[in-house]
DNA sequence: CTGAAAGCGCTTACAG
DNA sequence: CTGAAAGCGCTTACAG
């Protein structure tokens, strides 16, 4: 930067602010300023910028995966709220609470102006560190309480009752779940116990539940199948608590001409891409994953900023009905 | 940090150096120091540390998108190879050149330690910037000329070649291949004139060339059916550059009952989840993404920390000869 | 092994 | 509108 001041025949401080409060600096010494930092390639540090001024522009994010359309879209609509708005964007990718309590130490003593964290399943230590940080941190893919500072999600049961109370409009009574259950996990067990409350208001068994060992993968449809018809040879529809398993489950009922949705109906969760284009299209619930990313880097500007901010903010889901149930 | 030397009765070097360099100070002191840190709540501030030092221990990554499974698959080798070596990922989404151009000023800012690019196709100011940056760049999916710095990638026109001999080998003859040409990719028209060359080789027409408009998107497999058909009836294989358009052109046929190797053989590129489980499973090209991530976090940080690193890295690919042809 | 001094490249708050 | 001073919280290089 002195060598920019020095080039222009200006003090330091009329560079900085040439950058970063252009109506404060007459147009003509700006754009000299503007000028010779072109030519000598300057790029101003805002690692010191950061230090000397308290404010980083770097918001961090935590998630679970992101090889799993709905968290890569959660990024990507943070990433580009971030970027429209001039901050960046450090991301961390951890699938653990004890991972992501490392993942914030380290994270935070890069001193990010917000924090993006996944569900609300956090250790008391990752908790105490975020409050003693005193920065915005927004917990997203999830409503319910506790939460640390804001939330922006929507109502995870609500989305999963739904779906449930469709299959069962639609006539299906041996109805089982394949899902997902890491310990503790709240926005596991949401959309798990959503479900089950439709087919206990209807008087439906609700123990036909298969968890699989992992959560992104196609085989955890197929594992269900399997298990579930062992313990209820009449089942007549699955609903799968993410995309995958449903897709793997239909590619499983092509294999050994079980017809969707005449033989079995099946349900997803999350509307990826492929739902629209599988045989038979695959009805589910459409989450926003995209829109909790921008509104969640909205959020934590807003806050960073010193506006104001909504404690918490739904996205809402949506279900889509087609033609697999 | 003054509060932490104030509180073990040490001086701020001493608490510096219980952080950053253990075997420095005696083990008793050291543990006093960090035992008050914790009480504390104390996290050191790297922003600090990086103006003082010069180096930010973050790495950043400028990617096209992360929603397609192969950059995600980087993503995530990058960091997971980052975070065992106490470095942060700063990550951008751009997905043309000029875009690109302003995540590099924006994250050049910030004073990485080294930067992650994909493909080779950038703006002349671009690569200015990163020169005068002077700091070590790897170009990843990618190994040909020309090469900033460091390339991690495998030879993307061998691969599609490979696959085109394949298809020539079991006997197809009037074979398409759909595919995204954004102007001037290399990544893109690497493949495609790797595919074209075996063709020709081969005394077989090579023109019958598809374009969707989108990478991603599941309709490319659709449209190019139909476009290949209407050019050449007697078609009976496609080649795609994804996997992505692979799958939907495998539903497409099976929605009009075409026969899927019978009637038309598909072939994909990419190995993503969904290749080994769709009906038919499908034959493609496998690249191995996730290794691309490590192999370039691991150049980067090498030549970071004053150690020898390769210009070029080969990870490799792989023919998976499935069902589909 | 421990510590006092200088400096990293900016911004803040103030004076001119 | 422009500029000289102080300071952000560390690390470097050196002396003790």
């Amino acid at each position: 930067m002195s060598d920019v001041a020095r080039a222009a025949g200006v003090s330091l401080m009329s560079v900085s602010n040439a950058f970063n409060r252009p109506a404060v600096v007459l147009p003509d010494t700006r754009a000299r300023i503007l000028a010779v930092a072109a030519e000598l390639g300057y790029v101003p540090n805002r690692i010191a910028g950061t230090l000397a001024s308290g404010r980083s522009q770097v918001v961090a994010a935590i998630v679970p995966s992101i090889r799993n359309s709905s968290f890569a879209r959660t990024v990507q609509g943070l990433s580009d709220t971030l970027a429209d708005r001039g901050y960046e964007l450090l991301l961390a990718i951890a699938d653990t609470p004890e991972r992501e309590l490392s993942s914030l130490q380290a994270v935070l003593g890069r001193r990010p102006d917000g924090i993006v964290l996944t569900g609300n399943t956090h250790l008391p230590q990752s908790v105490a560190l975020l409050r003693q940080a005193g920065l915005p941190v927004v917990e997203s893919w999830i409503l319910s309480e506790p939460v640390i500072d804001m939330a922006v999600g929507f109502n995870l049961g609500a989305a999963a009752y739904a779906m449930g109370r469709h299959l069962i409009a639609r006539g299906y009574r041996h109805i089982g779940y394949a899902g997902y259950a890491p310990a503790d996990n709240s926005r596991f067990l949401e959309r798990q116990l959503g479900f089950q409350r439709a087919l206990i208001e209807a008087g439906l068994r609700d123990d036909l539940v298969f968890h699989a060992e992992e959560h992104n993968g196609f085989a955890g449809g197929r594992l269900a199948l399997e298990a579930l018809r062992m313990r209820e040879p009449r089942l007549d529809a699955i609903f799968c608590s993410t995309d995958v398993f449903a897709a793997g489950l239909i590619f499983d009922c092509q294999r050994q001409s079980i017809r969707v949705p005449e033989d079995l109906a099946i349900a997803g969760y999350g509307d990826f891409e492929i739902a629209a284009e599988i045989v038979p299209r695959l009805s589910t619930v459409r989450t926003r994953g995209y829109e909790i990313g921008q509104a969640a880097a909205r959020l934590i500007l807003d806050r960073a900023e010193g506006r104001e901010a909504p404690i918490r903010y739904d996205v809402g889901h949506e279900l889509v009905l087609r033609e697999s149930s």
